[in-house]
RNA sequence: CGCGGGGUGGAGCAGUGGUAGCUCGUUGGGCUCAUAACCCAAAGGUCGGGGGUUCGAAUCCCCCCCCCGCCA
């Protein structure tokens, strides 16, 4: 577990990535929750000062791209440039901080993978062997004996797949085996949540099979991909394209600077399809090409949506966009991280997400706000008073306080996003209850009791402030709003370590109280 | 078949040897600063089934049932 400390040294860098994504179709909410999950820790590691660099991107290379801009009558080029509007203003809707984008058929991005490639070839990987599978031409695939349904192509039920052989390279995976197995015995924070692991050291036991890394260009198909160095016969398959996203993106292998800067990745988050892919072919590949390795592969689960499989074709799915629309991002984002642990599945589901909205964003949250700078205005006329002395009702929440904020940001770092916010949480329900015990609205009616009363609120409105500086990566345009209304100034790179103590800023004049999250009715 | 994960109050989950916890929901009470919000309390579980180990098991062992994932 990195223990950090209290504080960081501003000069460390975090790099971290998501997957890339298909644009053959829009990106729907099953997208969307390892973007926000990313983002979360990115604007936490900024949060701390750390120089971070948070890079997602397309997966452009890929045959289904040619079938979808066929079907839709447009060149590969236009497809995907109209695609990458789309994903872009998914992205940006649902406020994900993306410092940096690859498309994989970008120059720079050919030239990285080229030289991950010939990396692997100087180092004895790659070799040329027969690959034979049934191959659907309209997929430009080959499946398995068992991926076919019925003898036909599991994508195109219409087409009995022929059984064909072709020259292709491969990758000496099995080389790896052994180094693997002792990286993962080194290193038990590889793959993150630890469920997963079991998985991969039962593929490791049972010994590890080379994989394919390129597919002939048949004839009279356009050479999609990129060339496999010295023959251009040959476009890379998956691997090699895909995953050294993650080397382009931060200037591989020409800007060693920044490279350097950044590599190995800090996190990698990914869905729970692709595991074995980004705990095992990645890293020996990394190996291969003399490179370090990432520190942790982050794995989440699938989203349903009200309980059925995502599916476009049955019609279940959703835009990000509409639901920002409706709802706002924030509470999508708090939504999701709140109720979706990264270890399992999860279900998006519109009326939970409505009383996640009403019940810990209105009630919990925004009420909270509401009354501590209604009272604020109604009885100081809106100057937080000074904090006065401490008794041991203000201690306690004072201590509940650190214990959120320390325990908040051990959970974030261990990517237990879920469990952080409800430790985020202990401090909003514990600053509800300590206007319980204050009664500020009784202490108002006695004019001897101002002292006491000018502590409370001030009391208050802190640990609303370090809730709302705390929940900051998870909400950041709510955290904004805390803050203004507060009287303070927007959240900046570095507050945690700046800020997140125990009356740590100057406060002076509130705004006009403004709920947050006003209720939303139900039937 | 094999490997792995899981079956805990109405719902969703935590809990790996020592009186079963959390959030929501339900019921009752309090408060009135606040977004019909907030706070307090109560009811509700023979921890999938059976057997075993132990002074003591949701927690360890064996068998069975059910759900989910992996097999390149």
């Amino acid at each position: 577990m990195p223990q950090k400390g209290p504080a960081r040294l501003s000069t460390q860098s975090f790099y971290i990535t998501t997957a890339i994504d298909y644009p053959n179709g829009e990106p729907h909410i099953g997208h969307s929750l390892e973007k926000i999950a990313a983002d979360v820790v990115a604007r936490y590691h900024r949060l701390l000062g750390d120089d971070t660099a948070f890079c997602m991107g397309l997966d452009e290379n890929s045959q289904h791209i040619l079938r979808s801009a066929a079907a839709n009558d447009v060149s590969p080029k236009a497809w995907t440039d109209r695609m990458e509007v789309a994903f872009l203003k998914a992205w940006d809707a649902l406020d994900i901080s993306v410092d940096s984008w690859t498309r994989t058929t970008e120059p720079r991005h050919f030239r990285a993978s080229t030289e991950l490639f010939e990396r692997a070839q100087r180092n004895g990987d790659i070799y040329k062997s027969a690959y034979a599978g049934w191959y659907c031409p309209n997929c430009n695939n080959y499946y398995t004996e068992a991926e076919l349904v019925d003898g036909r192509c599991p994508n195109h039920p219409t087409i009995e797949p022929d059984w064909l052989e072709e020259e292709n390279y491969f990758f000496a995976l099995s080389n790896y085996t052994e180094i693997l197995k002792e990286h993962f015995r080194a290193n038990p924070d590889f793959i993150t949540p630890d469920v997963w692991r079991p998985e991969m050291e039962g593929l490791l036991a049972s010994g590890l099979k080379d994989f394919s890394v390129s597919r002939q260009v048949r004839e009279g198909q356009e050479a999609w991909g990129i060339p496999v160095p010295g023959d251009p016969s040959h476009v890379m398959y998956v691997w090699f394209d895909a995953l050294t996203t993650y080397l382009t993106a931060i200037g591989f292998p020409d800007d060693a600077e920044r490279f350097d800067t950044y590599w190995p990745a800090d996190s990698q988050v990914i869905g729970k399809d692709i595991t074995r892919f980004h705990c095992l072919y990645w890293p020996a590949m990394l190996l291969s090409a003399g490179l370090p390795l990432p520190r942790r592969i982050v794995v989440h689960g699938f989203m349903t949506l009200e309980g059925k499989r995502i599916s476009k074709t049955t019609g279940n799915s959703i835009d990000p966009v509409e639901l920002v629309e409706e709802f706002g991002a924030d509470p999508i984002r708090y939504y999701l991280m709140r109720e979706v642990s990264l270890a399992s599945d999860g279900d998006f589901s519109r009326v939970n997400l409505i009383h996640r909205y009403n019940n810990d964003l209105g009630n919990d949250l925004g009420n909270l706000l509401n009354r501590v700078v209604s009272m604020i205005g109604r009885y100081r006329q809106g100057t937080v008073p000074a904090r006065g002395e401490a008794g041991e009702l203000e201690r306690d929440l004072e201590s509940v306080a650190g214990e959120s904020i320390s325990h908040g940001r051990r959970l974030i770092e261990v990517w237990d996003l879920d469990d952080a916010l409800t430790a985020i949480w202990q401090l909003v329900r514990r600053t509800n209850q300590y206007l319980e015990e204050r009664q500020p609205w009784k202490l108002a009616k006695d004019p001897e009791r101002a002292a006491e009363l000018d502590t409370t609120l001030w009391s208050a409105a802190e640990g609303t402030r370090l809730a709302g500086l705390m929940l900051a990566p998870f909400v950041p345009a709510t955290a904004d709003r805390i803050m203004g209304q507060l009287g303070l100034t927007a959240i900046e790179h570095g507050d945690l370590v700046k800020l997140g103590q125990w009356g740590a800023v100057e406060f002076g004049s509130v705004a006009a109280p403004e709920p947050l999250f006003p209720r939303i009715e139900v039937e």
